[in-house]
DNA sequence: GTCACGTGCTGGAACGTTCCAAGGCTAGAC
DNA sequence: GTCTAGCCTTGGAACGTTCCAGCACGTGAC
């Protein structure tokens, strides 16, 4: 059993330092209403006995929590993890400055509303962050009909009616960069593999292949794939494009470029010499297989996600822009010759 | 603006169904109290006005949070981030039913114990998980001093006085099972690749390897390797002990193993056919590149963390033995021939 | 000397819940 | 009919904080 002793209040310290309670209160919440020497005498109080206000009694009184809600979803294996994991250390780490903390829940896969409501009923949470709104995720509309506050990463594909603080990368960006950087290389036939057309985050990648192209006035029929996310259906694909000419790939994933690169062991190429292929979210796999690829600023993100969140609690209206990010392009063996 | 209306409190359910507060609050916390017409009364004014329980009048009253705090380490990227993700995804799911929720905190990378004391004296969450608990670190003593109830994933390797809950992967049996695997694939002399000797999760899975080769009366003179965690230095270990008649490896994690199969290419052999590797946490990396390796059961160990922290908080004494769970092999391309 | 004012501090009230002691009511025993 | 017991329900108090109105005191203006 735990036999601690029970943690020192206002009311110990205001005792101890011959004041009252709220005097106590305002020494550490508006230490400029006390006479200096006051003040100084108060937090010697509380520094010796060690006195940090109890949490429950200043939610309860003040009306927030300094907790921002996350609902984190049921793992995928696969590099989504890792991204959201770099996100999720410098969202905490900033979240420190402003004197947040992150509160993680979970819900009923079936629902993707599941959990939300109860947090906000139960006043548990000052905010949300939302991450995973691509096109058709209800949270956001829900969240704005309520008044609830929150910042999502990832942009309002195609809700008009969306009026909230957001913050994403340029996808359309990170994908031009591959491919400005193929065509330094020289090569001119370069195919992209991406995935359905339902995605939308999928879809813009590929304007980025398809304006760097047609910029540089490089011809791409029958080079762009839509494929599901998996190595094998990027291998074939590459084969096909290969058999046509590519010289070169920008992949939407790095699962899919290391399809890719099994397709060039296959046929004896070497990746960099022979074909060049790029990437995309510089997962564990692309540094260990020397696999270019397209880095998401997520530590920014995630910076900025927690600025607006200040700026949204603090009653600001939502920008009536959202943020976009550029993403940089890590090169490595795969998409350079030598 | 928010402009939302005020959540409904047990005094606006109370009234509605014409009882008193208590009333509310019993058919909530102690249905059995309330006549059957009663509870369904309040129970379907409860469901109507929408109300839940405020956390913070709760918390302060009740004394409990039904928060989990955990110290998320700022990022190492690598196959650490990965481990830990998985982790904390059954962590979170499970700690669900339990009624609990992860609060995420962070703090002074100098000081491994910034962030406990706030939380503890603020009384903001009911106990601790703690992660990283390998030799040397001083949290599980801290807290235990305090008696602040937590419970570690990782055991207290050399720390007698330590008296508390713990849950931890066999990495002995890992690397035992993997060169058990070795030797049946007709390996004879098989390669150790580890860390440091101050690791103590290292040397633990070494003696994995010794005690399998050993009851297989198979020397290792020669055969071990200590190094740092790095594929470079793992590849010219693999080099040096392909050179005295090495024909596999087992590796104390991924990266090394990906420096052994650079080791292949360089020398033109055939991972899987002309030399075993295995790997150790069953990363990406591991999964792309088809490298058999150990899988530790995170999910059964965040269960088990969440079992345990259950009975903690109901006042059990922390069992005499910590728990022990077996991880597993997950054979690929890599340590079979053909 | 009185009044007005600003500075520094105080004490009661309130946030919404659960604990606790006690009250009303019904039913059964005598 | 009275008493006792048990069931269901109630209202006051308390958790520890911050909000708010106000008090005591000293200073300067008239």
């Amino acid at each position: 059993m735990v036999s601690e002793t029970a943690p020192p209040t206002l009311s110990t310290v205001a005792s101890r330092a011959g004041v009252s309670r709220q005097t106590v209160s305002n020494a550490l919440n508006n230490p400029e209403l006390l006479r200096p020497e006051t003040l100084d005498r108060v937090l010697g109080v509380i520094a010796e006995v060690g006195y940090t206000p109890n949490r429950a009694a200043r939610q309860l009184r003040s009306g927030n929590s300094r907790l921002i809600g996350l609902r984190f979803e049921p793992a995928q294996e696969g590099t989504a993890n890792a991204l959201m994991d770099r996100f999720l250390h410098t969202l905490v780490e900033s979240t420190r400055e402003t004197g947040h903390q992150i509160l993680l829940f979970s819900g009923d896969p079936e629902d993707p509303l599941d959990g939300y409501d109860d947090l906000l009923r139960s006043t548990a949470v000052d905010a949300f962050v939302l991450t995973d709104t691509y096109a058709g995720t209800p949270q956001a509309a829900w969240l704005q009909d309520r008044d609830a506050p929150f910042v999502a990463f990832g942009r309002p594909w195609d809700d008009p009616r969306a009026h909230h603080a957001w913050v994403d990368v340029d996808g359309a960006a990170g994908a031009r960069l591959a491919t400005a950087h193929l065509l330094e290389q020289g090569h001119e036939r370069i195919g992209w593999l991406g995935w359905e057309r339902s995605s939308r985050i999928g879809e813009d990648r590929r304007t980025g292949w398809k304006a760097a192209m047609s910029r540089a006035q490089k011809p791409t029929e029958r080079l762009g794939g839509r494929l599901t996310d998996n190595a094998d259906a990027a291998r074939m694909a590459a084969h096909e494009r290969i058999g046509i000419g590519a010289t070169a790939f920008v992949c939407a994933s790095d699962t899919m470029a290391v399809g890719v690169l099994r397709a060039l062991e296959e046929r004896g190429l070497r990746a960099g010499t022979d074909i060049g292929v790029v990437g995309f979210d510089d997962s564990a796999v692309a540094q260990v297989t020397g696999l270019s690829s397209v880095r998401q600023p997520l530590e920014d993100v995630a910076v900025e996600v927690v600025r607006l969140l200040h700026e949204t609690l603090a009653g600001a209206p939502a920008p009536e822009q959202g943020t976009v990010l550029a993403p940089s392009l890590v090169v490595r063996g795969s998409s350079v010759s030598g």
